[in-house]
RNA sequence: GCGGGGAUAGCCAAGCCAGGUCAAAGGCGUGGGGCUUAGGACCCCAUCGUGAAGACGUUCGAGGGUUCGAAUCCCUCUCCCCGCACCA
């Protein structure tokens, strides 16, 4: 058996031993800690990222998990949504992408995935997919609490909220509009577009003039324009069409006649009129007075809807438009009419931009990128003039548009920002007006201030993302909560409607506590009067199964609220503030969230991961290829979790080699004797340091630096321990008791191997369960530490001599500093201003009598002292360092280390010039 | 546009909040040496410049300021990344 075989039958053989180790049930009087993580939506395999995003919260699991808490770490499935329905279609249409993606990087066996015509085989297949991986992982879950959000018990737990909700009104109905497929007849979603992923949808406002009786409606996102139009543009080569609109004739393309129709009006086509015959045309409006049609190549018809208000002085497409008729002496009577100041640019900031920037005729490329720099000019700086107000523009856009709305027959029309927009079966997508749409009430103020009384008291990780969250809370509006496709829970009064999968993912935490439980109970009793006493403890007359609930919701109160939630960053403005609303709205204060992680992204050789870029590396191909232990240590090293990581094959093996290293050196030292060494209690009492760093950052969800101290911290020591033993000797006891720690301090980010050598070390528990190593305050020695810093440092110096003198050395000598110059550095060291401190030296009588050499030394110390880490000027500051005694003891090894007979001598005692130097912690060094 | 984050040596990345431990941790890469039949692994050394003494000089996106002292604090500028909704 090879080392990587070797390896993964290791792996196999824990895993056996965890296999339900981690279900956990609430015992009286033990202290809880319950984290969640967002649950996956199983479509496809697991890549390294989502590795990490589950690995994060295990780390935690583990770490409070041996600090004696009682830890929940459940796991769940979101199935709800279109994406599979989609997924399952185009396995169905035998589309080749999707066939390729699915058989050859995922790698689903061909039998499986003649299932997929049915959605829910998909997910199904991969739920059981995530809990095989993730149990290779080493995730420490409870999975008898597994669901998914489309089980029955699931979702009567949804009705019940949404039921509440809409009782407290937090639920209302209202038109939305949404990408549209005519030929699908549903609603799109980004994973269900061809092209056109990109396009917005905007909202324009349609400035009705008369012709006649009929209506011609232009097409504006600047309405408080309207009082510069001197003219419309139809472009001549189009036909447009008199189309009866809601029972009014309109004028329109033909184009946006069927647009229309789809946005909440009744449209009958009367008769086609050719663009050239509009040319010349009179129309009015009461805000514009009566203005001419006049031609323009520009106009696109499949644009809004194909007629355009004409503003020259502050459109620059209107005022070429306008310039190029009238130097062929057409309209010479039509002047811009200016209605916005804006600095920076004269009465018609349009013509100043156009003759700026030399441009000859309306065809121009330029054309674009000029029209977006005067509208945001104008937006963001300009007002209008004083008779129409002097309001900003900001401003002036969306009350103008109000007043047309509401005074003068002005309607909105909705339109991609670009195009094409094309749905998955190549049909054209459409903006379509959804009626009866129900809404979450975010922009509720009331809702609001509840949300903002809980977030202070919510515990955020980082603290950076405080302002975010805060934002996106003030930011937040309505949000269309119902779906009329894809999988999901049915809105109880209105089952011609599923619950969005945002909406039905937001107090799931709640649900896990009793998730084992309540599957064993019949779905016809989980009326909302049993849910609302089993998380509100609201009792209900005759509410049947009140006993058989009982112990559900013991349960549920003994682990509510959760401690932590873990997601990703960019839940930040949708699911994670949602999820706050959904608390605050149905549980009491004191089951409100108590605290948040938020996690960078993952990236693959420093690009961004995705599976629809095939820029994956499947997280089952890691474990298999390097081992849990290895994925684990460098998704928790290599970044803090609210970092971007990123995964490099490279790395990954050098973290490899540092587990065998530590593996290596834990079987060793059970080998060894076991005589103690001088320098053991050095390595005990720097090891009680790595305990207390590595507890501190943990309980901060810092797993970088908590394994920066407790593997490489530990490992450095061990290197100079090593360095420090007489030749050949691999150390004492204290490498032993050292291992028993750092075994233990390992073992939440590398747990198989840990618990492998936890029974190595001869127990038969579960290092899982162990407990956490507690610092011994007893055992740091400051004096043993400085000591060693002393002399690795004068070490060092030794070193960095020999390289550079080009003579053969044969001797050393190391020089210490007088008693006088330590009680000058002392002096200096304390005292508050450093600066003056050498005058403070000299005033001292004896100082005084040795007169320069004093002073030198006095400014040396200075030097050093703001050379010195701070510690150690504490450390020598606190207590007197014999250093005669630190160097004599350590001779052999000096002269071992250093391969030259070594002399330690007192500085007044050596006949070297260099040995006047000497200072307090920086012996003098001569090489001869 | 709105909001958030960032720029550190060949690369990745710590440090910045609480200014002197900083020529700047750690890792990768590269070069040299040891070990080895060889390779790999492992160990040691080097990796801004200069240096026959543990130092000195110049550096932390650019420019300016505060300070005895700035990668760290303040101001201005340039560039990069992320989120902005009906989508998990």
């Amino acid at each position: 058996m090879d080392q990587h075989d070797e390896m993964q039958s290791m792996e196999a053989a824990v895993r056996a031993r965890w296999s339900d180790a981690f279900s956990v049930d609430p015992a009286p009087g033990a202290e809880k800690f319950y984290l969640t993580v967002a649950y996956p939506y199983p479509s496809g395999a697991m890549h390294v990222g989502h590795g990490r995003t589950y690995l994060v919260p295990d780390v935690i699991a583990r770490f409070w998990r041996m600090r004696g808490r009682r830890v929940l770490y459940p796991m769940a499935f979101h199935v709800t949504g279109a994406p599979v329905i989609g997924i399952s279609k185009r396995i169905a249409n035998h589309d080749p992408a999707a066939i390729r993606l699915y058989r050859d990087l995922y790698r689903v066996p061909p039998d499986v995935l003649e299932r997929f015509v049915d959605p829910i085989e998909i997910v199904h297949h991969f739920s059981n997919e995530y809990e095989r991986v993730m149990r290779m992982a080493g995730l420490s879950i409870d999975w008898r609490r597994r669901f998914t959000t489309v089980d029955p018990h699931y979702s009567r737990f949804i009705e019940w909220q949404f039921g509440r909700l809409h009782e407290k009104g937090y639920v209302v109905r209202g038109a939305h509009p949404v990408r549209y497929c005519p030929l699908c007849d549903n609603p799109v979603g980004d994973h269900d577009l061809l092209e056109g992923d990109k396009a917005e949808v905007i909202r324009f406002v349609l400035v009705s003039f008369r012709w006649g009786e009929t209506i011609v409606p232009t097409a504006t996102l600047r309405p408080e324009t309207v009082y510069g139009v001197t003219n419309l543009w139809v472009n001549p080569s189009v036909t447009y069409v008199r189309a009866e609109v809601d029972g009014v004739p309109w004028l329109v393309s033909r184009e946006a006649a069927e647009k229309i129709a789809l946005q909440d009006h009744t449209v009958r086509i009367i008769e086609e009129v050719p663009g050239t015959s509009l040319v010349g045309q009179v129309v009015s409006h009461p805000l514009a007075g009566e203005v001419t049609i006049l031609p323009a190549e520009f106009v696109d018809p499949d644009m809004a809807t194909g007629v355009v208000m004409s503003v020259p002085a502050h459109a620059p497409f209107d005022y070429i438009a306008l310039r190029d008729l009238q130097q062929e002496g057409r309209y010479t009577e039509i002047v811009p009419r200016p209605l916005i100041s804006v600095e920076g640019y004269g009465e018609c900031p349009a013509q100043d931009a156009v003759e700026r920037a030399k441009i000859t005729n309306q065809h121009d490329t330029r054309m674009d990128s000029l029209t977006q720099e005067v509208y945001s000019a104008e937006f963001s700086k300009g007002r209008l003039h004083a008779r129409l107000g002097g309001i900003p523009v900001r401003e002036a856009r969306d009350t103008v548009g109000e007043l047309l709305i509401s005074e003068h027959g002005s309607s909105v029309m909705y339109e991609f920002d670009s195009r094409p927009v094309v749905c998955r079966c190549g049909t054209r997508v459409y903006v379509k007006i959804l009626h009866d749409q129900w809404f979450l009430t975010y922009s509720d103020e009331a809702w609001k201030d509840q949300v903002k009384a809980v977030l202070p008291e919510v515990s955020l990780v980082p603290p950076e993302v405080r302002v975010e969250f805060e934002r996106t809370v003030d930011w937040l509006r309505d949000w269309a909560c119902t779906r009329r496709v894809g999988l999901g829970t049915r809105l109880p009064w209105d089952p011609t409607w599923l619950i969005e999968p945002l909406s039905d993912s937001t107090i799931y935490m709640a649900y896990y506590t009793v998730a084992h439980r309540i599957r064993e109970l019949d779905p016809a009793l989980l009326t909302p009067a049993a849910f609302d006493y089993l998380f509100l403890g609201k009792e209900s007359d005759g509410l049947i199964g009140r006993e058989a609930l009982k112990p559900l919701r013991e349960e549920f109160l003994s682990w509510y609220p959760y401690d932590y939630r873990f997601s990703a960053k960019d839940l930040i403005s949708n699911h994670l503030t949602f999820q706050l609303f959904h608390h605050a709205a149905i549980f009491p204060p004191e089951l409100q969230p108590k605290g948040m992680v938020v996690f960078g992204m993952g990236l693959l050789n420093g690009a961004k991961m995705a599976s629809s870029k095939g820029n994956v590396f499947l997280l089952e191909d890691a474990l298999a290829e390097f081992g849990a232990d290895t994925v684990r240590m460098f998704l928790m090293g290599s970044a803090e979790p609210w970092q971007d990581f990123d995964w490099r094959n490279e790395l990954v093996a050098s973290t490899r080699r540092q587990i065998e290293r530590f593996e290596t050196t834990v079987r060793d030292a059970l080998a060894t004797d076991g005589a103690a060494t001088p320098i053991d209690a050095w390595l005990l009492s720097r090891l009680q340091r790595h305990i207390e760093r590595t507890t501190a950052s943990l309980e901060l969800f810092q797993t970088r630096q908590a394994l920066q101290e407790a593997f490489f911290g530990i490992e450095a020591d061990l290197r100079w321990y090593w360095r420090r033993q007489p030749e050949g000797s691999k150390g004492g006891s204290a490498v032993r008791e050292l291992c028993s720690v750092w075994v233990r301090l390992l073992a939440p980010f590398i747990p198989f191997i840990c618990e492998d050598l936890w029974q190595a070390l001869g127990h038969d528990d579960l290092v899982s369960f162990a407990p956490w190593p507690v610092a011994d305050a007893g055992g740091i020695q400051p004096s043993l530490e400085l000591g060693e810093e002393l002399l690795s440092r004068t070490v060092e110096d030794v070193e960095s001599i020999l390289k550079l003198l080009p003579i053969t050395p044969t001797a050393v000598e190391i020089a210490i500093a007088p008693v006088w110059k330590r009680s000058v550095f002392r002096t200096i060291a304390a005292s508050e201003d450093r600066q003056v401190a050498v005058r403070t030296v000299m005033q001292d009588a004896e100082m005084r009598q040795r007169g320069k050499e004093a002073a030198d030394a006095a400014k040396q110390c200075t030097t050093l002292i703001h050379r010195l880490p701070p510690t150690i000027v504490d450390g020598l500051l606190a207590l007197e360092l014999d250093e005669q005694t630190v160097f004599a003891e350590a001779r052999s090894f000096l002269e071992q280390t250093l391969g030259l007979p070594v002399r330690i001598v007192g500085a007044e005692e050596s006949a070297h010039p260099k040995a006047g130097g000497a200072l307090p912690y920086k012996p003098a060094i001569t090489i001869e």
